[in-house]
DNA sequence: TGAAAGAGTTAGGTATACCTAACTTTCTTT
DNA sequence: AAAGAAAGTTAGGTATACCTAACTCTTTCA
C-alpha cells in the first residue's frame, strides 16, 4: 500500500480541494457545484472526475453524488492545510489584504513542498511566541513598508515596552 | 506601447528565465545550452523559442543564436528577481537548506505575484532592520523548530542583549 | 575542400485541460 | 405518470507542452 505520496497535477489538486470543501458544506460533492466553484464548463469537471476515480482518490459512478476516497481526503486535506497556512502568512504577516492573500495562496499551494509549508508554521509560530516578536511586532510591519520609518527614540520606546511586557508576565 | 504586463505560461517563464542567464555567462543563448540547462529535448526548445518570438520576447532566427529583446528582457528579470528574492527568504528566513529553497523558489516564482513578492522583501528588511529582530533573532529561530525550547530564562537574557546592543549602536 | 560531427528544425505522436454543442439520464412538478 | 427542466455525459475541436526520429544546416578538421 502506497504511503508514496501521489503527484497529480495543479489542476488535479485544485478539483481534489474543491470536492473537499463542498464534501463539507453538503456530504457530497455534484458535478454542477464543481463546475460553478471552479468557473468551468461541467464537460470539462467529467473529464476531471474520470481521471481523479482513475486514481483512486474519489468515488465516482456517472450521474451520482461525488465523495472522497480515504486517500483522496488525505490528500485533499493536506492542499487545504497549505492553503490555510499560506494564506495565513500572507494576510497576518505579510500584511496583505483578504484578496491578494487568498489569490496568491491558490496558486502558491501547488508550489511550496511539505517541507517548506512546516517550516512556515513553525516560523508563524515562532513569531507569536518569541517576546522580541509577538503581534504588536507584526503590527509595526506597516510602519515599516508604508515609509513611516521609525526613528531611534521610536525604536527604544518600542523596545522598552517590550521589556516591560516580558517583565510583566508571570515568571 | 503596452506598460500592460504580458502574461505568459509558467513553462515560457522559464525559458526566459534559462535564456538571460545564458545571455549574462555567454552573451547569447544556444538552443542546445537551453534544452541542457532545462533538461527538455531539442525539439521541445524550438517550439517554445517560436511562441517567445511570436511574442516579441526573444531575437530568433532559425539556426542562429539567441537574444532577449527589451521586453523579453524586462519580463525575464523582473521573474528572475522573484526567484531570487523567494529563495533568500527560504534559506535565510525559513532557514531551508540550499537545495529545497532552489526547488521551491523555482516553482514559487511563478506562482506569487508582483505586490506579494514586493512585501515579502520589505518583510526581509524590516528584519534586518528593527532592532527586535536582527540577524540574531534569526538564527535563534532554530532553537524554535528544533524543539530546543528556549525557557523563560534564556528568553530574558536574550531580551537583554537585544537591549544591550541596541544601546550600544551610536545614539 | 569535402565529409563527418554537431546543432537545429520538422513531423508525427502523446497527454493534459479547456471549450461548445448535442445527447442522455434523473429529478421535479403538475 | 408524463413532460419539461436540470444535471451529467459524450464527442469533437483548440492550445500547450513534451517526446522521438528523421531531416537539414553549419562548423570543424583532416
Amino acid at each position: 500500500m502506497a504511503k508514496t505520496r501521489q503527484k497529480i497535477s495543479e489542476n488535479l489538486e485544485d478539483y481534489l480541494e474543491t470536492i473537499l470543501e463542498l464534501e463539507k458544506a453538503n456530504k457530497v460533492a455534484r458535478s454542477k457545484e464543481i463546475a460553478d466553484k471552479m468557473d468551468v464548463m461541467q464537460g470539462s469537471v467529467t473529464g476531471a472526475l474520470k481521471s481523479l476515480a482513475e486514481k483512486n482518490l474519489i468515488n465516482y459512478e456517472p450521474y451520482s453524488y461525488i465523495t472522497l476516497t480515504a486517500k483522496g481526503k488525505e490528500l485533499a486535506t493536506e492542499i487545504a492545510r497549505k492553503h490555510s497556512v499560506i494564506k495565513d502568512f500572507l494576510k497576518n504577516v505579510l500584511l496583505l489584504d483578504n484578496e491578494r492573500a487568498e489569490d496568491n495562496a491558490c496558486r502558491m499551494e501547488h508550489a511550496m513542498d511539505r517541507a517548506a509549508v512546516e517550516r512556515l508554521v513553525q516560523f508563524i509560530e515562532y513569531i507569536q511566541y518569541c517576546p522580541r516578536a509577538g503581534e504588536d511586532w507584526v503590527k509595526a510591519f506597516v510602519n515599516y513598508y508604508s515609509k513611516q520609518l521609525a526613528n531611534r527614540e521610536d525604536c527604544r520606546q518600542c523596545l522598552e515596552s517590550c521589556v516591560e511586557r516580558f517583565d510583566q508576565t508571570s515568571p
